[in-house]
DNA sequence: CTTATTCTTGACTAAAATAGTCGGGAATAA
DNA sequence: TTATTCCCGACTATTTTAGTCAAGAATAAG
Protein backbone atom coordinates (compact mmCIF):
# COMPACT_ATOMS: atom_id res chain seq x y z
CA UNK A 1 0.00 0.00 0.00
CA UNK A 2 1.11 3.51 -0.78
CA UNK A 3 0.26 6.99 0.18
CA UNK A 4 0.41 9.85 -2.36
CA UNK A 5 -1.76 12.56 -3.07
CA UNK A 6 -3.43 10.29 -5.95
CA UNK A 7 -4.83 8.46 -3.17
CA UNK A 8 -6.25 11.55 -1.42
CA UNK A 9 -8.06 12.10 -4.58
CA UNK A 10 -9.47 9.35 -4.99
CA UNK A 11 -11.02 8.95 -1.63
CA UNK A 12 -12.00 12.68 -1.50
CA UNK A 13 -14.15 11.94 -5.11
CA UNK A 14 -15.60 8.72 -4.04
CA UNK A 15 -16.82 10.42 -0.96
CA UNK A 16 -18.70 13.11 -3.10
CA UNK A 17 -20.10 10.24 -4.80
CA UNK A 18 -21.29 8.90 -1.17
CA UNK A 19 -22.43 12.47 -0.67
CA UNK A 20 -23.99 13.90 -3.46
CA UNK A 21 -24.98 10.25 -5.54
CA UNK A 22 -28.94 9.85 -4.73
CA UNK A 23 -31.05 7.88 -7.17
CA UNK A 24 -29.36 9.33 -10.05
CA UNK A 25 -25.52 9.00 -11.03
CA UNK A 26 -23.35 12.31 -10.44
CA UNK A 27 -20.95 12.70 -13.49
CA UNK A 28 -17.50 13.26 -12.99
CA UNK A 29 -18.10 17.19 -14.27
CA UNK A 30 -20.18 17.65 -11.13
CA UNK A 31 -17.33 15.90 -9.20
CA UNK A 32 -14.63 18.31 -11.12
CA UNK A 33 -16.85 21.36 -10.06
CA UNK A 34 -17.19 20.21 -6.77
CA UNK A 35 -13.82 18.99 -5.88
CA UNK A 36 -11.59 21.14 -8.19
CA UNK A 37 -10.53 17.65 -9.68
CA UNK A 38 -8.96 17.61 -13.09
CA UNK A 39 -11.66 15.95 -15.16
CA UNK A 40 -9.80 13.91 -17.28
CA UNK A 41 -7.63 12.95 -14.31
CA UNK A 42 -10.54 12.52 -12.76
CA UNK A 43 -11.26 9.78 -15.72
CA UNK A 44 -8.18 8.39 -15.14
CA UNK A 45 -8.79 7.70 -11.48
CA UNK A 46 -12.44 6.08 -12.14
CA UNK A 47 -11.28 3.67 -14.53
CA UNK A 48 -9.18 1.96 -12.25
CA UNK A 49 -12.05 2.10 -9.72
CA UNK A 50 -14.31 0.54 -12.07
CA UNK A 51 -12.44 -2.40 -13.01
CA UNK A 52 -12.06 -2.85 -8.72
CA UNK A 53 -15.77 -2.45 -9.09
CA UNK A 54 -16.19 0.02 -6.68
CA UNK A 55 -18.14 2.35 -9.07
CA UNK A 56 -20.14 1.68 -11.10
CA UNK A 57 -21.25 3.91 -14.69
CA UNK A 58 -23.68 4.84 -16.76
CA UNK A 59 -23.42 6.55 -20.47
CA UNK A 60 -25.45 9.23 -21.84
CA UNK A 61 -27.13 12.42 -20.65
CA UNK A 62 -27.94 11.87 -17.07
CA UNK A 63 -25.52 9.24 -16.73
CA UNK A 64 -22.45 9.05 -14.12
CA UNK A 65 -21.37 7.10 -11.85
CA UNK A 66 -22.61 5.21 -8.56
CA UNK A 67 -21.00 3.58 -5.53
CA UNK A 68 -21.04 -0.32 -6.60
CA UNK A 69 -22.19 -1.00 -2.92
CA UNK A 70 -23.60 1.15 -0.13
CA UNK A 71 -21.25 3.46 1.42
CA UNK A 72 -21.19 1.49 4.82
CA UNK A 73 -19.24 -1.19 2.70
CA UNK A 74 -16.86 0.78 1.18
CA UNK A 75 -13.67 1.14 3.11
CA UNK A 76 -10.94 4.04 2.36
CA UNK A 77 -8.43 1.46 1.98
CA UNK A 78 -9.85 -0.33 -0.82
CA UNK A 79 -10.26 2.87 -2.84
CA UNK A 80 -6.06 3.66 -1.89
CA UNK A 81 -5.66 0.16 -2.87
CA UNK A 82 -7.50 0.44 -6.06
CA UNK A 83 -5.67 3.63 -7.65
CA UNK A 84 -2.17 3.61 -5.92
CA UNK A 85 -0.18 0.75 -7.57
CA UNK A 86 1.27 -1.29 -4.55
CA UNK A 87 4.59 -0.68 -3.67
CA UNK A 88 7.88 -2.29 -5.44
CA UNK A 89 9.91 -4.39 -2.22
CA UNK A 90 12.92 -2.75 -2.08
CA UNK A 91 16.35 -4.75 -1.91
CA UNK A 92 16.92 -7.59 0.22
CA UNK A 93 13.69 -9.25 -0.52
CA UNK A 94 14.08 -11.96 -3.22
CA UNK A 95 17.22 -10.84 -4.52
CA UNK A 96 19.31 -12.74 -1.62
CA UNK A 97 21.31 -9.52 -1.41
CA UNK A 98 21.21 -9.17 2.36
CA UNK A 99 24.30 -8.21 3.64
CA UNK A 100 24.01 -7.87 7.50
CA UNK A 101 20.38 -8.37 8.25
CA UNK A 102 19.98 -4.65 8.57
CA UNK A 103 18.79 -4.13 5.33
CA UNK A 104 16.31 -7.57 6.03
CA UNK A 105 15.29 -5.95 9.53
CA UNK A 106 14.19 -2.52 7.87
CA UNK A 107 12.59 -4.13 5.44
CA UNK A 108 10.21 -6.23 7.92
CA UNK A 109 9.60 -2.59 9.53
CA UNK A 110 8.61 -1.14 6.39
CA UNK A 111 6.47 -4.05 5.49
CA UNK A 112 4.69 -4.17 8.79
CA UNK A 113 3.95 -0.45 8.73
CA UNK A 114 1.96 -0.65 5.99
CA UNK A 115 -0.05 -3.68 7.30
CA UNK A 116 -0.89 -1.47 10.20
CA UNK A 117 -1.55 1.76 8.06
CA UNK A 118 -3.66 -1.27 5.84
CA UNK A 119 -5.74 -2.56 8.99
CA UNK A 120 -6.40 1.33 9.53
CA UNK A 121 -7.65 2.45 6.69
CA UNK A 122 -9.70 -0.79 6.03
CA UNK A 123 -11.93 0.20 9.41
CA UNK A 124 -13.49 3.69 7.85
CA UNK A 125 -15.52 3.61 5.24
CA UNK A 126 -17.02 5.96 3.32
CA UNK A 127 -20.25 5.82 5.36
CA UNK A 128 -18.12 6.49 8.45
CA UNK A 129 -16.59 9.61 6.66
CA UNK A 130 -20.41 11.06 6.19
CA UNK A 131 -21.23 10.87 9.20
CA UNK A 132 -18.34 12.64 10.33
CA UNK A 133 -17.73 16.80 10.92
CA UNK A 134 -18.03 19.28 8.04
CA UNK A 135 -16.14 21.99 7.53
CA UNK A 136 -18.43 25.24 7.66
CA UNK A 137 -20.96 25.92 10.73
CA UNK A 138 -20.98 23.99 13.70
CA UNK A 139 -18.27 22.03 15.88
CA UNK A 140 -21.00 19.42 17.01
CA UNK A 141 -21.09 15.84 14.85
CA UNK A 142 -21.54 12.79 15.75
CA UNK A 143 -19.05 10.94 17.10
CA UNK A 144 -18.94 8.02 15.29
CA UNK A 145 -15.74 8.87 12.94
CA UNK A 146 -14.56 11.14 15.51
CA UNK A 147 -13.70 8.01 17.88
CA UNK A 148 -12.03 6.01 15.27
CA UNK A 149 -10.17 9.02 13.64
CA UNK A 150 -9.53 10.26 17.60
CA UNK A 151 -10.39 13.75 16.47
CA UNK A 152 -10.60 16.31 19.10
CA UNK B 1 5.35 13.01 8.33
CA UNK B 2 6.58 11.26 4.22
CA UNK B 3 7.01 7.98 3.73
CA UNK B 4 9.40 7.15 1.19
CA UNK B 5 12.60 5.33 0.44
CA UNK B 6 15.01 8.23 0.90
CA UNK B 7 13.33 7.53 4.74
CA UNK B 8 14.16 3.69 4.16
CA UNK B 9 17.97 4.56 3.01
CA UNK B 10 17.90 6.90 5.88
CA UNK B 11 16.86 4.42 8.38
CA UNK B 12 18.94 1.68 7.21
CA UNK B 13 21.96 3.66 7.45
CA UNK B 14 21.57 4.54 10.85
CA UNK B 15 21.20 1.07 11.55
CA UNK B 16 24.08 0.08 9.99
CA UNK B 17 26.04 3.01 12.14
CA UNK B 18 24.58 1.51 15.19
CA UNK B 19 25.47 -1.94 14.86
CA UNK B 20 28.88 -0.94 13.20
CA UNK B 21 29.71 1.87 15.22
CA UNK B 22 32.18 1.06 18.68
CA UNK B 23 34.60 3.63 19.87
CA UNK B 24 35.40 4.57 16.35
CA UNK B 25 33.22 6.34 13.82
CA UNK B 26 32.03 4.97 10.70
CA UNK B 27 32.83 6.25 7.30
CA UNK B 28 30.24 6.70 4.78
CA UNK B 29 32.26 4.75 2.69
CA UNK B 30 31.89 1.79 5.18
CA UNK B 31 28.10 2.41 5.07
CA UNK B 32 27.91 3.01 1.62
CA UNK B 33 29.74 -0.11 0.88
CA UNK B 34 27.64 -2.37 2.79
CA UNK B 35 24.21 -1.45 2.34
CA UNK B 36 24.96 -0.09 -1.53
CA UNK B 37 23.99 3.30 -0.92
CA UNK B 38 25.57 5.79 -2.99
CA UNK B 39 28.55 7.77 -1.55
CA UNK B 40 27.34 11.46 -2.37
CA UNK B 41 23.47 10.64 -1.33
CA UNK B 42 24.55 9.52 1.66
CA UNK B 43 26.55 12.39 2.24
CA UNK B 44 23.25 14.67 1.88
CA UNK B 45 21.28 12.47 3.83
CA UNK B 46 24.05 12.98 6.81
CA UNK B 47 23.90 16.52 6.21
CA UNK B 48 20.49 16.31 7.50
CA UNK B 49 20.70 13.82 10.54
CA UNK B 50 23.34 16.05 11.63
CA UNK B 51 21.62 18.70 11.47
CA UNK B 52 18.77 17.49 13.13
CA UNK B 53 22.04 16.48 16.02
CA UNK B 54 21.19 12.31 15.32
CA UNK B 55 24.67 12.18 14.69
CA UNK B 56 27.94 13.68 15.06
CA UNK B 57 30.86 14.00 12.45
CA UNK B 58 34.43 13.45 12.55
CA UNK B 59 36.75 14.61 9.77
CA UNK B 60 40.11 13.07 8.33
CA UNK B 61 41.51 9.58 8.80
CA UNK B 62 39.84 7.11 10.81
CA UNK B 63 36.90 9.77 11.21
CA UNK B 64 33.60 9.55 10.56
CA UNK B 65 29.81 9.62 12.01
CA UNK B 66 28.72 8.25 15.32
CA UNK B 67 25.14 8.41 16.93
CA UNK B 68 24.67 11.43 19.03
CA UNK B 69 22.75 9.41 21.40
CA UNK B 70 22.85 5.67 21.69
CA UNK B 71 20.27 3.59 20.21
CA UNK B 72 17.71 3.46 22.45
CA UNK B 73 17.14 6.69 22.42
CA UNK B 74 16.86 7.43 18.67
CA UNK B 75 13.34 6.72 17.05
CA UNK B 76 12.67 5.69 13.73
CA UNK B 77 10.22 8.33 13.32
CA UNK B 78 13.01 10.99 14.38
CA UNK B 79 14.93 9.53 11.50
CA UNK B 80 12.51 9.85 8.89
CA UNK B 81 11.44 13.57 9.90
CA UNK B 82 14.82 14.43 9.32
CA UNK B 83 15.74 13.70 6.00
CA UNK B 84 12.00 13.84 4.43
CA UNK B 85 10.70 17.48 4.28
CA UNK B 86 7.21 17.67 6.11
CA UNK B 87 4.12 17.24 3.91
CA UNK B 88 2.31 20.42 2.11
CA UNK B 89 -0.58 21.01 3.75
CA UNK B 90 -3.59 20.22 0.84
CA UNK B 91 -6.82 22.12 -0.85
CA UNK B 92 -9.07 22.99 2.49
CA UNK B 93 -6.08 23.93 4.97
CA UNK B 94 -5.59 27.32 5.40
CA UNK B 95 -7.34 28.57 1.89
CA UNK B 96 -10.88 28.05 3.08
CA UNK B 97 -11.87 27.40 -0.15
CA UNK B 98 -14.09 23.85 1.35
CA UNK B 99 -16.91 23.61 -0.63
CA UNK B 100 -19.06 21.46 0.91
CA UNK B 101 -17.21 20.15 4.13
CA UNK B 102 -15.67 16.41 2.33
CA UNK B 103 -12.27 18.05 1.76
CA UNK B 104 -11.87 19.30 5.26
CA UNK B 105 -13.07 15.81 6.21
CA UNK B 106 -10.49 13.46 3.96
CA UNK B 107 -8.46 16.46 5.18
CA UNK B 108 -8.82 15.48 8.82
CA UNK B 109 -8.62 12.01 7.81
CA UNK B 110 -4.67 12.28 6.62
CA UNK B 111 -3.43 14.24 8.94
CA UNK B 112 -5.07 11.90 11.53
CA UNK B 113 -3.27 8.96 9.66
CA UNK B 114 -0.37 10.35 9.81
CA UNK B 115 0.09 11.09 13.23
CA UNK B 116 -1.05 7.44 14.23
CA UNK B 117 1.97 6.73 11.46
CA UNK B 118 4.15 8.95 13.49
CA UNK B 119 3.57 7.76 16.84
CA UNK B 120 3.96 4.14 15.70
CA UNK B 121 7.62 4.56 14.08
CA UNK B 122 8.04 6.89 17.72
CA UNK B 123 8.10 3.82 19.48
CA UNK B 124 10.56 2.05 17.79
CA UNK B 125 14.01 2.99 18.23
CA UNK B 126 17.04 2.01 16.19
CA UNK B 127 18.17 -0.37 19.64
CA UNK B 128 15.06 -2.29 19.18
CA UNK B 129 15.66 -2.83 15.37
CA UNK B 130 19.22 -4.56 16.46
CA UNK B 131 17.36 -6.82 18.91
CA UNK B 132 15.56 -8.11 16.25
CA UNK B 133 15.65 -10.53 13.71
CA UNK B 134 18.80 -10.77 10.87
CA UNK B 135 18.06 -11.95 7.41
CA UNK B 136 20.60 -15.03 7.33
CA UNK B 137 20.51 -17.93 9.70
CA UNK B 138 18.55 -18.71 12.24
CA UNK B 139 14.78 -17.64 12.86
CA UNK B 140 14.95 -17.59 16.46
CA UNK B 141 15.51 -13.71 18.32
CA UNK B 142 14.69 -11.77 21.53
CA UNK B 143 10.76 -10.82 21.22
CA UNK B 144 11.14 -7.39 21.67
CA UNK B 145 10.44 -5.87 18.03
CA UNK B 146 9.01 -8.74 17.22
CA UNK B 147 6.46 -7.54 19.54
CA UNK B 148 6.47 -3.98 18.54
CA UNK B 149 6.62 -4.84 14.92
CA UNK B 150 3.98 -8.48 15.35
CA UNK B 151 5.76 -10.12 13.19
CA UNK B 152 5.34 -13.48 13.04
C1' DC C 1 55.17 19.19 7.23
C1' DT C 2 52.95 16.47 4.07
C1' DT C 3 49.48 13.52 2.69
C1' DA C 4 45.65 10.60 2.45
C1' DT C 5 41.32 10.43 4.46
C1' DT C 6 36.99 12.04 5.50
C1' DC C 7 33.48 15.29 6.11
C1' DT C 8 31.16 19.62 3.95
C1' DT C 9 28.83 22.15 0.54
C1' DG C 10 26.57 23.51 -3.58
C1' DA C 11 25.36 22.93 -8.11
C1' DC C 12 24.15 19.98 -11.51
C1' DT C 13 21.98 15.80 -14.06
C1' DA C 14 19.11 11.65 -14.76
C1' DA C 15 15.34 8.96 -13.94
C1' DA C 16 10.96 8.11 -12.20
C1' DA C 17 6.48 9.29 -10.49
C1' DT C 18 2.78 12.35 -10.47
C1' DA C 19 -0.47 15.44 -12.37
C1' DG C 20 -2.63 17.00 -16.10
C1' DT C 21 -3.81 17.44 -21.32
C1' DC C 22 -5.69 16.16 -25.71
C1' DG C 23 -8.30 13.92 -29.17
C1' DG C 24 -11.01 10.53 -30.85
C1' DG C 25 -14.51 7.34 -29.94
C1' DA C 26 -18.89 4.62 -28.20
C1' DA C 27 -23.20 4.48 -25.76
C1' DT C 28 -27.50 6.45 -24.80
C1' DA C 29 -31.19 9.44 -22.88
C1' DA C 30 -33.66 13.37 -24.30
C1' DT D 1 -30.52 13.34 -34.29
C1' DT D 2 -27.92 15.38 -30.87
C1' DA D 3 -25.86 16.65 -26.66
C1' DT D 4 -24.10 14.32 -22.85
C1' DT D 5 -21.32 11.29 -20.67
C1' DC D 6 -18.31 7.51 -20.15
C1' DC D 7 -14.17 5.27 -22.28
C1' DC D 8 -9.41 4.84 -23.83
C1' DG D 9 -4.82 5.66 -25.28
C1' DA D 10 -1.20 8.57 -26.10
C1' DC D 11 1.09 12.52 -24.98
C1' DT D 12 3.21 16.49 -22.07
C1' DA D 13 4.56 19.09 -18.00
C1' DT D 14 5.93 19.30 -13.40
C1' DT D 15 7.81 17.65 -9.32
C1' DT D 16 10.29 14.48 -6.63
C1' DT D 17 13.77 11.29 -6.01
C1' DA D 18 18.14 9.46 -6.79
C1' DG D 19 22.50 10.06 -8.07
C1' DT D 20 26.80 12.73 -9.87
C1' DC D 21 30.49 15.93 -9.77
C1' DA D 22 33.80 19.15 -8.19
C1' DA D 23 35.96 22.08 -5.02
C1' DG D 24 37.21 22.73 -0.42
C1' DA D 25 38.22 22.34 4.83
C1' DA D 26 39.65 19.65 8.78
C1' DT D 27 42.67 16.41 10.71
C1' DA D 28 44.99 11.99 12.06
C1' DA D 29 48.88 9.42 10.67
C1' DG D 30 53.32 8.94 8.86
Amino acid sequence: MKLTTRGRYAVTAMLDLAINGGKRPVSLADISGRQEISLSYLEQLFAKLRREELVTSARGPGGGYRLARSGAEIFVAEIIDAVDESVDVTNCQGKGNCHHGETCLTHHLWEDLSGQIHDFLSQISLGDLMEGRGCRGSTQQSDSVLQILSLR
